[in-house]
RNA sequence: GGGUGCUUAGCUCAGUGGUAGAGCGCCUCGUUUACACCGAGGAUGUCGGGGGUUCGAAACCCUCAGCGCCCA
């Protein structure tokens, strides 16, 4: 059992252990999950990084999380698998590569598509990945057996079989529509790939029309108006009831347009007549749609002018936009120019191009459906959302979800399992069907997105129904930031469900915020607030990150850091190196049972019942993804109740020599303790807890139960009258200006059960049991301190204390007194405040009588 | 424009009906054989404004103001 107690060393270096522990863990296998085992199973997938990422001070704090669960669960017995893995990163890594191509200066056309792809492998294989090394330096207790990627045979086979299925049941669909566009990387984009922001841009009102035939639509894209098809207005706008129906001369394109009459266009906005391009814009789409408007494409696929029939086919769209107002100026037809104008454009999330809305043949999946089951599952409660008040963001996006545009013109990524005929015939294939000859796959790929809904089953190996997939399916919890509720989870929500007759990929969203900078200000390179977890790790440690990350993270709320944070939570770290330094120096131990109940002295019992408590606490928290308050309750208990009391406590009986129950009991407490702070802070505890038991390791050990016989509120009550009495001694020597380490004569007299422990609160309080004659004293509760000053007594400081609380109780004495003589209080209130309230009033006039009488014993000075 | 959240000590934040809390920071003292990455003591709040419900409100309701996020 001993055979690895080590001695520690005087202080505690981060860097010497993490790295060893980590390795000593994953060369025991600990982490690798037994899909034979007959344990129950926890699972949880890992929110896939990106492949070309890094491991932010983001990532840090959800896999934290997500660790501190996985290790707790294996600590109580579960199965555990913790499943790491990366995503492909569609448009992401193809334009890494591509940044690399053109330093070369070529393309991705003058290698083709086979060589290009094979050249993003070779970068996977070279650059790729850098974050996994990272999420070994936090201690992630992943098993690496199963590591994942998107685009690995799991993957491949996962998304033709899905995309498949969907099909079939026709929720999988090939049409023309309005999407959004990206002129550089030159594919299309979801929704949710576009980030709007308020740009200042123009509004330009500009007369169309000819003679008394007239009408002023106002637009922020002027250079559109080249694909106009119609002019729309209110239909119950009297300014343009008479025109609807006739046609209007469309300004430099010189064609005849329809005035239409629509319930989208709003009256009150601008002019109230608005121009209608169906091609670039998808409210105009659905006008369009609805009337039969022609849809002209004026624009090529990198946003450049053409095929409007007028002089400014080739310009880029935004030059064309500043001549085609030039043009109208000159013809007299702009009514007015607003300069500068505020309003809100879509940009394309990965190169922050203005994105343009094309008409455009795509494939999409059809939500509304899966979308239903999405919400369904937790508006019936099989999936819940932690913290609930998340929940209304969750349904107001299932609930007006838009069809979802899944094809990509990229390279890089699944590509659409569809193959077209020579005579028009449209084929989609499973992973093992094979195209007829002549038959001609569709050249798109999916969106990323779409391969990384199927995460939490593909990587398990379906559509095979593995031994993974029937163990570990569904996962236990998804732990994520709430950001990417939208992106992520609700898609891997309609996906699971789908693919697995009903069955919700968990059936626990846990959502954590956004980690931010000191001042809650949301971080980012331009800001220069980033954070880089790795720095961290580098100064303070692994488990100071961990912790300062877990003890701030609230539910759903964004947390603050600073570095200072982090440092704090290093002092803890080492605060709980030399608690354990001491009790290994003492003898504390964890041989045999613990002593009879009876025997332990108060001070025993009061820890024992502590620890009870917290550990019921900590692991409810925990539970219930309460991780701050988990790390607060952890945190209270292991710096004030053990080192700041107990251990201080206990150095009289360490040192009168009959400590045999103490130390066991110490042996004990800091055993669970350490347990209790494995997960959060795994590396330490580790290193603390097999030189200190000698025991195999903490990761595999059994989480701490807590012990109802344990609780001893006698012990606690009294335990709590003697820090108030060593707190109000220190008050007075404080006051006094007797330092710290000055011994003083002194004695306690009080009844037994305190004067049990004078010996403790004398050592604690550097009291001299020596004859002397008493130069001071008073009295807390029952219990008289005398103490010699061998001097006069500062006489005015001591007033000055006695009257600050006496006021202090009086004051609380006013607040009983008011209370009990309120007749609404008294007839309404619940019978145990009452009683508090009474006791109150009790235990505060009993302090205003005595210290009244220290007062009035003060010799006048 | 729609939705949603926040406003509590100098800073960052807990606290959902019963005497206002934590961490960090601040002030004073201190080289106590676990720890100065520490210890002891201390100061600090009309809980955003106004109104209401209640015996009792930081908490529940209404309203105003400011800030933020998501969506359009």
């Amino acid at each position: 059992m001993s055979q690895n107690k080590r001695e520690l060393a005087p202080t505690f270096s981060p860097a010497d252990i993490e790295s060893p522990l980590y390795e000593k863990w994953i060369a025991a296998g600990y982490f690798t999950a037994d899909n034979t085992s007959g344990k129950e199973p926890y699972t949880i997938v890992i929110p896939p990084p990106n492949v070309t990422g890094s491991l932010h001070i983001g990532h840090a704090l959800d896999h934290t999380l997500q660790d501190v669960l996985i290790r707790m669960k294996r600590m109580k017995g579960f199965e555990t698998l913790w499943l790491p893995g990366m995503d492909h990163a569609g448009i992401a890594t193809q334009n890494v590569v591509e940044k690399q191509l053109a330093s070369e200066g070529k393309s991705r056309h003058d290698l083709g598509r086979e060589e290009f792809v094979k050249k993003v492998w070779e970068w996977k294989a070279e650059s790729g990945g850098a974050i996994l090394g990272q999420m070994r330096r936090l201690g992630e207790s992943v098993d690496w057996s199963r590591e994942a990627f998107t685009m690995d045979a799991n993957g491949i086979k996962a998304v033709p079989t899905i995309f498949k299925k969907l099909y079939e049941a026709d929720l999988i669909y090939r049409a023309e529509r309005i999407i959004n566009w990206c002129t550089r990387c030159l594919t299309a984009l979801s929704d949710i790939e576009v980030e709007h922001s308020d740009v200042e841009g123009e509004f330009v009102s500009v007369r169309y029309g000819e003679g008394d035939q007239q009408i002023t639509v106002a637009t922020t894209r002027p250079e559109t108006m080249l694909g106009d098809g119609a002019v729309a207005v209110h239909p119950d706008d009297p300014r343009y009831k008479h025109m609807v129906g006739t046609q209007v001369l469309l300004p430099l394109a010189n064609r005849m347009i329809p005035i239409i009459a629509d319930e989208l266009v709003d009256p009150d906005f601008g002019t109230g007549a608005v121009k209608v391009t169906g091609a670039h814009d998808p409210n105009d789409f659905e006008m369009a749609t609805r009337h039969g408007i022609e849809m002209p494409i004026i624009m090529d696929e990198h946003g450049v002018m053409a095929n409007s029939g007028t002089q400014f086919d080739g310009m880029d769209r935004f030059v064309a936009r500043k001549a085609v107002v030039a043009e109208l100026k000159a013809q007299g037809r702009v009514v007015s120019e607003k300069r500068p104008y505020l309003h809100s454009v879509g940009h394309c999330s990965r190169c922050d191009t203005t994105v343009e809305p094309r008409l455009s043949l795509q494939w999409f999946v059809r939500v509304a459906p899966l979308a239903k089951a999405a919400g369904d599952a937790v508006r019936e409660g099989r999936v819940k959302i932690e913290p609930k008040e998340l929940e209304p963001r969750y349904f107001d996006w299932v609930d007006n979800m838009h069809d979802w545009c899944i094809s990509r013109q990229l390279w890089w990524g699944h590509q659409i399992p569809v193959w077209y005929g020579p005579n028009g015939e449209v084929l989609v294939l499973g992973p093992d069907e094979k195209a007829p000859t002549g038959y001609v796959q569709d050249p798109d790929v999916l969106d990323t997105w779409f391969s990384s809904a199927l995460w939490p089953f593909s990587t398990l190996g379906w559509p095979e129904i593995t031994a993974d997939v029937k163990k570990f399916y569904p996962t236990s919890v998804l732990v994520t930031g709430y950001d990417i509720l939208f992106f992520w989870v609700v898609r891997m929500m309609m996906m699971g469900i789908f693919a697995m007759d009903g069955v919700a990929p968990f059936p626990v969203i846990a959502l954590h915020g956004l980690v931010r900078d000191r001042f809650g200000k949301k971080m980012s390179k331009s800001r220069g607030n980033t954070i880089d977890p790795l720095e961290f790790m580098d100064r303070y440690g692994a488990d100071a990150l961990r912790f300062a990350l877990a003890q701030k993270a609230n539910p759903g709320t964004d947390q603050a850091l600073a570095e200072e944070w982090v440092g704090a939570s290093r002092n803890f770290a080492t605060k709980l190196w030399n608690a354990t330094r001491f009790a290994i120096m003492n003898g504390a131990n964890v041989e045999g049972e613990l002593p009879a109940h009876d025997s332990l002295n108060a001070i025993d019992k009061w820890i024992l019942s502590r620890l009870s408590e917290t550990i019921s606490e900590v692991d409810h928290l925990l539970e219930s993804y309460e991780f701050a308050r988990a790390c607060d309750v952890i945190y209270h208990f292991a710096w004030d109740d053990l080192c700041d009391w107990y251990l201080e406590l206990s150095k009289e009986t360490f040192a009168s020599g009959n400590s045999e129950g103490t130390k066991r009991v110490l042996g004990y407490v800091l055993d669970q303790l350490l347990k209790l702070m494995h997960p959060v802070m795994p590396f330490i505890t580790e290193e603390l807890w097999t030189s200190f038991t000698g025991g195999e390791s903490l990761v595999i050990s059994q989480w701490p139960v807590a012990d109802a016989a344990h609780i001893d509120k006698k012990s606690e009550k009294l335990v709590t009258e003697l820090q108030t009495i060593i707190t109000e001694v220190r008050r007075f020597r404080n006051d006094q200006g007797i330092k710290t380490t000055q011994k003083v004569p002194g004695r306690f007299i009080a009844p037994t059960d305190i004067a049990q422990y004078a010996p403790a609160m004398a050592f604690v309080l550097k009291m001299e049991s020596v004859d002397f004659t008493a130069s001071a004293s008073f009295e807390i509760g029952l219990v008289k301190v005398e103490l010699d000053l061998t001097g006069t007594i500062d006489i005015g400081a001591e007033r000055a204390r006695l009257t600050k609380d006496l006021a202090t109780a009086q004051k609380d004495l006013q607040t009983a007194q008011v209370k009990l003589s309120n007749e609404g209080f008294m007839a309404k209130a619940p019978e145990n405040v009452v009683v508090e309230i009474k006791e109150r009033l009790v235990t505060t006039s009993a302090d205003i009588e005595r210290i009244s009488a220290q007062l009035a014993a003060l010799p006048q000075s």
